[in-house]
DNA sequence: TACATTTGACCACA
DNA sequence: TGTGGTCAAATGTA
């Protein structure tokens, strides 16, 4: 596990270096700018210097994903094959939700009507896959769904990944607005990587989707297009001298996360995708002897 | 009675 | 051919 990690502790250190420094940009931005505009680009680049980090680390500290803690599942090294299989023209959001209580894994609810249609078994997970489609699929052409797993490692953690957005009358709904946006974003041309490379294919939006995505499992790394979590407030971002020690990140869903980091020579928190929220709980809360130690938890 | 959930079967994709 | 996603009949519940 240790030693002979010079050369990639040294690569990651400057990547977390420009994390840093991308942070206090998006802190002076914020205080100047009020359009969300130049935040929202700059947080791209904070997801993309935050995913080559984690690739660092991985690659430096022997990356396994069915080994220690987790099981075999549809995320890390199996969520290849897994999210090989999503349809084609349908764009999704994910998002990773912890409930404060097993009890409350029920109640992961963000406010839409949604409707169980159908339970599968997934291979190497340990929990069914359960799939929803908006309640006014019918009655109004509602073509939105969303698919929830329990994580294998940790049965508060639910991976919900949504297909589509609503189109129904709900889409009033600040959530159902949220993810409208999110997948508007994600469909620009040229967000996240600029992976185009499937354009003799029938570059609709959705495919584009679709190539972001593949380019990122064959880096080996899940890379989706960011989902734009939101710093709670400029100040509480916390990115100047005084590390705060954690990022208060506000989901669309309502749910408050917090992404919590120590480290001797400072603190700092980061709002990052779901799957790179996944990436950074295996990776450092499971190294505890690594100088950084992350956290992220429900803040509510 | 209307609506939601369960579950086996079928379909699409790689 | 195996697996994930969806359909639809059966069943449950308020």
């Amino acid at each position: 596990m240790d030693g002979g990690y010079g050369g990639e502790k040294s690569a990651l250190a400057s990547e977390l270096a420009q994390v840093l420094s991308m942070v206090r940009e998006l802190e002076a931005r914020m205080d100047q700018d009020p359009l969300p505009a130049a935040a929202r680009e700059l947080c791209a680049e904070l997801a993309s210097s935050v995913d080559r980090s984690i690739c660092i680390a991985r690659s430096c500290c022997g990356d396994s994903p069915a080994s220690g803690a987790g099981s075999p599942r549809s995320d890390g090294g199996n969520a290849t094959a897994a999210q090989s299989k999503r349809r084609k023209g349908t764009p999704c959001v994910r998002r990773q939700l912890r409930a404060a209580s097993v009890q409350d894994a029920a109640a992961l609810d963000d406010g839409l009507s949604w409707r169980k249609y159908g339970q599968k078994d997934i291979l190497g997970a340990k929990y069914p896959r359960a799939y929803f489609r908006c309640t006014h699929r019918h009655s109004q052409g509602c073509t939105a769904t969303k698919h929830v797993q329990r994580a294998d490692g940790d049965p508060l953690l639910h991976d919900v990944v949504y297909h589509g957005a609503h189109t129904c009358a709900q889409a009033a709904h600040p959530s159902a607005q949220q993810l409208r946006q999110e997948l508007e974003l994600q469909l620009q041309p040229g967000h996240g990587h600029g992976a185009q490379e499937d354009q003799d294919q029938d570059q609709d939006q959705g495919a584009s989707l679709l190539a972001l995505e593949t380019e990122g499992l064959r880096a080996g790394l899940l890379v989706e297009p960011m989902t734009p979590y939101s710093f709670a407030s400029a100040a509480a971002a916390g990115a100047g001298a005084d590390f705060a020690g954690c990022f208060p990140l506000l989901s669309p869903t309502g749910l408050d996360w917090q992404l919590r980091s120590s480290h001797p020579a400072g603190s700092l928190g980061v709002g990052i995708g779901m799957e790179f929220e996944t990436q950074f709980e295996e990776l450092f809360t499971t190294n505890a002897t690594e100088p950084f130690q992350w956290d992220l938890y429900a803040a509510n």
